[in-house]
DNA sequence: ATTATGGTTAGCCATATGCCTAAGTAACAA
DNA sequence: TTGTTACTTAGGCATATGGCTAACCATAAT
């Protein structure tokens, strides 16, 4: 169960930020341009890119350049390794009354 | 679609580091004192306590202190917020098409 | 009463993050 | 060709993060 994992730590990093979220929100609708990504967001560009770097080295987000213009893709799929993050540990906790015996030494029936 | 999500904020940084899901990991398999989720952690008590203050704020792991020992629990159910902040986006995703009149429609110039 | 244990607080340090401005570069457009 | 557009790069600044040690409780244990 690979929590020593880069990838996960970069995509749960993305997501910690509400302005990423946002850009996340807008890429749901459809591609758009770096221009069009800042435009609703009241920060500087140097900034938005920044943050878009972020959501690209997740694998989240995809983006291309034509001409001057990048156009930025969601990558939805990306999300799956959360999804599965989280299911692995629902699983685990689902199961830890299975390794009590590892943990019993000093413990006591209880009737709750 | 609340992407100002303070706690959802706190719940992506929690996990984006693999110090703190090595620890939820841990308490997926049972209740854990803190000296028991340093153990296996090669670093130092107060370091390990700040990880778990993380753990707290965002509310996976709730802790309660009998005697001179901590003992801490996993929350799982709060993981449910991640699921549905991406299942949400899933579904817009998946519904990117049915607005591509409206994008068109919002795409003329505005006055905002 | 004294010591050991389990946790906590305080404070320091290096790096990372999020933001900015200013100045560049590479298409288009006129 | 000259200017405008759409990024891009460079660098600076304030705060946050993740790590440490040292010292400090507050309970056990002796």
């Amino acid at each position: 169960m690979a929590n020593h994992n880069e990838q996960l730590d970069q995509m749960f990093h993305a997501l910690s930020d509400a302005t990423r979220r946002g850009m996340v929100d807008r890429l749901c609708k459809g591609p758009a341009t770096v221009s069009e990504l800042a435009e609703p967001l009241d920060m500087a560009l140097p900034t938005v890119m920044g943050h878009l770097r972020v959501l690209e080295n997740c694998g989240l987000v995809r983006s291309t350049k034509q001409g001057r213009v990048r156009t930025c893709e969601l990558e939805p799929e990306q999300l799956t390794q959360v999804e599965i993050w989280i299911n692995e540990r629902r699983s685990l906790w689902g199961r830890r009354f299975d390794r009590l015996g590892e943990f019993l030494v000093n413990s006591e029936p209880t009737n709750e």
